[in-house]
DNA sequence: GTCTATATACTGATAGAC
DNA sequence: GTCTATCAGTATATAGAC
């Protein structure tokens, strides 16, 4: 896991510490949830009283900020920059639900707090509304750059199929933890976008 | 919303009762999930008091077990007995979806606390496991009666098949929440059955 | 930067009156 | 069957010493 870009940088000194609080962190929202998750136990996990943890990040929510932003840019390094067009960025994602294996606990933080952020008064509804708006415009754009180009099936609806790919992506996800990794992710995923391409994936 | 079997029958004095509460329980549950959701809450809306409440059901989790084999009952009922075969099943899964959207907030809970029991130490862990292989096996088994009455095309993987539409199904309906339902699922999950099948669905 | 101590609120569950 | 009263546990957050 590399450190995402936002997290290195000038204040190097608590930086160190507050990326320690962000991984324990991690951990036990992606076991618990944000709602169940306590501070107490996430300063247990770096050696710091629960107040002592709240110098460096003032609120829990202020916290699971942090944690969101983290994986996001860690996410984005992983696609790289500038964002790859069209099937690349699909063969992207493909690659990406491939490496999300190999750290469950980010995987079950996603789902968890995904469903939990379909509520309208959930404290990062907003983040979440937000964020997803924005991978489906990603993908709907890389269908259509895909469909400029002749790589798309006659009579693929491009909306229709940026939101299967996403949705595919989170539910084949969420069973991949109820079954501890029974299955291939990227494997099913990579097959459902190949249907919808002309050329090879 | 019909009441499925096994909230009728003989002890139709208390079972009454017992029925607001689940309806109770299940807005309660929705909007906050398990962990958050609070027996006063639920207690609150039927007009009882958090004792009161627990005559009634003896835990938290005892409640929520009921909320669900509720729902679960509710769905197989509007499936229709005996549950239809292959295709006939798809289509009735694609009816179900569509019947879902008029109630969100079962949704909402279907989608919220799938997320929370993928975590193994999650009270309703084991149910959720075995429900998801249930729904999987039944649909496995669709596919391959459609596959033997040559109703599914050549290159069909049943196995991933059943995973995705299962997958498909989930993710749709987290999309469909965040996007405070702006799409029409049922069109997208027909859609993609539809490109596994040699017949119309 | 980290601590102890504390304020305040809410949790699930139990005991026992009516 | 429903209540009040209460217990023991846990939560986030704050105040202030060091």
């Amino acid at each position: 896991m590399t450190t995402p870009r936002s997290l290195r940088g000038s204040y190097a000194k608590s930086e160190g510490r507050r990326q320690e609080i962000v991984s324990a962190a991690v951990e036990v929202f992606s076991a618990t949830g944000f709602h169940k998750g306590s501070l107490r136990e996430v300063a247990d996990r770096v050696g710091l009283s629960q107040a002592g943890l709240l110098h460096h990040f003032p609120s829990k929510e202020r916290l699971l900020e942090a944690v969101l932003t983290w994986r996001d840019d860690d996410s984005a390094e992983r696609l790289g920059a500038p964002l790859p067009e069209g099937v690349d960025l699909l063969r992207g994602y493909v690659q990406l639900v491939e490496n999300n294996t190999r750290t469950p606990e980010l995987m079950e933080l996603h789902t968890l707090l995904s469903a939990e952020g379909t509520s309208a008064d959930h404290p990062l509804h907003d983040y979440f509304v937000n964020r997803n708006t924005m991978v489906l415009g990603l993908t709907l754009k890389a269908l259509e750059h895909a469909e400029a180009h002749g790589q798309l099936q006659p009579d693929v609806d491009c909306h229709s199929a940026a939101r299967s790919i996403i949705a595919l992506w989170d539910g084949l996800q969420v069973q991949w933890l109820l079954l501890h990794g029974d299955f291939d992710i990227a494997s099913d995923l990579r097959r459902y976008i190949q249907t919808l391409l002309t050329v090879q994936l």
